[in-house]
DNA sequence: TCGTCATATCGAACATTGTTCTAGTCATCT
DNA sequence: AGATGACTAGAACAATGTTCGATATGACGA
């Protein structure tokens, strides 16, 4: 399925017709479909159900249309969760990039946007799951590479370190943010069911035997209380500890 | 598809007729085949060719059986991909739990350890693969999270930091050592695979603005000639001195 | 030695995916 | 008016996981 060629289309478009070039022409008929729409509505439909919940025959007939006419919009299901990914990514992105950082804040500064980003990806939980299972490597995701790098080679880090760092931040960023991935079952109330889903494994981690076990008795009341969003910062926070103790080592 | 029940069966084995009880019984006939015998090839498929080349067609084929066969000693494809998943980990995570680990040589002891696992899962793809996509909690994983606990909480750490900080190391593991995933292009030589891909991202990373990305040229360099290793290393060493900087300020 | 029966297998079929083909419809331009 | 080209739809194809019923096969009791 997915061919980890997450860049916005600035190579690859040669040598075949790239249904893409089709859309927005000029003098069609009666357009039923748009491609905003179509995005539109498969977006909602990947927040509300998530990634195997996207079928395009469900997609075109909640659009109250036949599944190929989709692929007159899009080239294939790849192409569209691809523009889905940027849409919703686009969203936090960009004004996370109009904020200043400055050396004296960096700690604080990487803080507040790591955490919002990983908010982000808590809300759109197929974001997360398209970030951790490819390295995406898009525009969007780019943009965020680039801001962090400057952000800690301006610290006195070298480009190496930086680099180290940089993954350092990014790599959890997906695998923290993705609480449930699939089974997101009933649908009702998503609090509810991460609670259960806690008290199983709670339940499943009780059921080890001790003896060989012996540090999951202790975690099973951590886990209970424990927050996502706090675990990711718990971990956030230890990284920015070793960044800063390698600037003052130097 | 995936189900989330990483668990080696202490839970949810009830009230279904299970198929996997009717393995290993006592008067059949010429048994062709045997759950270890597909287990091995699958998991030869799995390491050859990655996750999405195990179809089940395709592996009765190559064990010269029918495809509905496996179905007789596998409850679905999930149960064969948990079967294969907990197979592998095993090779590397019980040796791993043989060695001792003391509070002196607490960091070079959780260095060799992630660097053991990074190799056991760089080796592994699609361990990785299902690593990162789903938190994973079968045994062999609780065993890891167990014994990094007990250091942890050794060094005089809480349980609450032994938790947040055992997170941060086992989150970046599955995504940092997941190389390529899928694309794992022609199948001769994996080097050149890779060589060509790195290439091709710096391509793509060079096609950006440096205007928009001034941080993106300095790293370029950095991307060619850097090892999926000393990557997650360096993080890795980040935070260790991230919680090397907890023990010494309490 | 001969039936019985659970064990083990296979071929065919079903449902669901993504995708393509081909024929169509309708607005707009000449 | 007629042609062109932007759009759409239904049928069909290929590949997947999975199930069903029928059929071997061999061990065991008679």
């Amino acid at each position: 399925m997915f061919d980890n060629t997450m860049l916005d289309g600035s190579s690859a478009m040669v040598d075949r017709p790239r249904a893409s070039e089709r859309r927005a022409a000029g003098k069609g008929p009666r357009t039923s479909l748009t491609l905003e729409a179509i995005i539109g509505h498969a977006c909602r439909l990947l927040d509300a159900e998530g990634l195997e919940a996207l079928t395009l025959r469900r997609l075109a007939g909640e659009l109250g249309v036949g599944a190929a006419s989709v692929y007159w919009y899009v080239d294939g299901k790849d192409e569209l969760i691809e523009l889905c990914f940027n849409a919703t990514l686009e969203q936090v992105v960009t004004d996370l990039l109009g904020r200043r950082f400055e050396a004296a804040s960096w700690k604080a500064d990487l803080r507040t946007m790591f955490s919002d980003l990983f908010d982000l990806l808590t809300r759109h939980q197929w974001v997360a799951q398209l970030m951790s299972s490819q390295q995406s490597r898009g525009r969007l995701v780019m943009l965020v590479w680039d801001r962090v790098g400057v952000l800690l080679g301006s610290l006195g880090l070298s480009v190496e370190e930086s680099f180290y760092a940089g993954s350092a931040l990014m790599g959890p960023l997906g695998a923290m943010s993705l609480v449930s991935a699939s089974q997101r079952g009933s649908g009702t109330d998503p609090d509810a069911d991460r609670e259960v889903r806690l008290q199983r494994i709670a339940a499943d981690m009780a059921a080890l035997d001790p003896q060989e076990f012996p540090g999951i008795p202790l975690s099973i009341p951590v886990l209970l209380r424990h927050t996502e969003r706090e675990q990711f910062l718990g971990g956030l926070d230890l990284i920015l500890d070793g960044i800063a103790s390698r600037l003052t080592s130097t």
